[in-house]
DNA sequence: TTGATTTTAGAATGAACATTCTATTTGTTG
DNA sequence: CAACAAATAGAATGTTCATTCTAAAATCAA
């Protein structure tokens, strides 16, 4: 069914609202970020977005929401014949996305859902929800399509660079991202490789 | 010169305010934990704070300036003869500082120190001066030890798979840190290889 | 002990904030 | 167009908070 106009408005109202709020949180964090500097960003009142959230925790989830599915989504659709090609594909992602400024700035809102999943069970919630389904996706090409075992722990591995060098970044802005590269690439086949070497202790 | 008394009961009471502090913070974030509620949690009045701090933002910089060194410290004194030795204490260190339950609490605490990193500049100079300590010493091993080139990739790659995993944790609580720990190693062995294999494009 | 100094508590202050309330404008429908 | 409903603004409210102020208690020096 079609959406009447005023539903559409009221979708572009509320549109209006996350998308001055991810602005705000981005620039002050969820707690100095108030209703007021939202609204004037929004270009409403500050009453008048009570109409469309509950709450201002409620926009922080609805923030979080979005922002992880569209994390997700930007991993969503990957499809590799083999392992070789998958550690390339990813690598050249990983690389992408931080090599990007406004992912740098995005770090800081991921660390900030990350510092309020550990305290806000709806938080954690969302943003699990969001981390299996992406873990879902990539295990299923593993196992079932590139045909390794271990999928589920190389899945996380894997996921284990993304995060990791976004949060290097943060802590080390010199970083050199040309040397980098044919380490992040060596680290992916590595952890795509058929036979792991089971160390003894 | 040894402290005086008045010099220790004064040290004392920074370091009680900073328990506290540290407490409420990863209890409630830095912005949610109230003067009042460190003050009743370091068992002193609210104002009396003041004579120790000049604000609460001193009190956040004290923080992490002193959670970052203590992290720090923790990396400090790594000697491996071989990249095989390091590769595997480097390996053991990880999955060791992720299996203990206060690590997991701190992890909160240290993501959002990195989201304020990217807001407050004085909050950054300080994460980016322990940061730049830990890799010091980790390049001058890998180098100087060692002997190997690309000392200061390997160096940032080794850290990605700390916060890596530390982010991954957070992110997918249902971790298999079992079959982790032998992709680890694999990874780590992999980043600290002689021999990279430089892959055409 | 006495006077001076430091340490401490706790109330007072003023600002900022999330949320609610009231009224006005805008749009819709018969 | 008239009546009604939805959308909107902006002021009002009550709370929470960081910080400052005032005075009492503890410590120390003589």
């Amino acid at each position: 069914m079609p959406l009447t106009g005023a539903e559409k408005r009221r979708n572009a109202r509320i549109a209006q609202v996350l998308d001055a709020a991810a602005h705000c949180f981005v620039e002050l964090g969820f707690h100095r970020a108030s209703m007021a500097k939202i609204a004037a960003k929004a270009k409403m009142s500050p009453g008048h977005i009570y109409h469309y959230f509950e709450s201002k925790e409620a926009i922080i989830a609805a923030i979080v929401d979005r922002e992880s599915a569209r994390a997700a989504e930007r991993f969503a659709e990957f499809d590799a014949l083999d392992s070789t090609e998958l550690a390339a594909v990813m690598t050249e992602r990983a690389v992408l996305s931080i090599a990007e400024k406004t992912d740098i700035l995005q770090s800081a809102l991921n660390m900030e859902m990350l510092a309020e999943c550990q305290r806000n069970p709806e938080i954690a919630c969302i943003i699990h929800k969001h981390d299996r389904y992406v873990r879902d996706q990539l295990t299923h090409l593993i196992r079932d399509k590139i045909g390794l075992d271990l999928a589920e722990a190389r899945t996380d591995m894997m996921m284990v660079q993304f995060s990791g060098l976004a949060n290097r970044l943060l802590r080390n802005p010199d970083l050199d991202l040309t040397n980098m590269v044919v380490l992040m690439r060596q680290t992916m086949t590595s952890i795509l490789s058929p036979t792991l070497c089971q160390k003894a202790k």
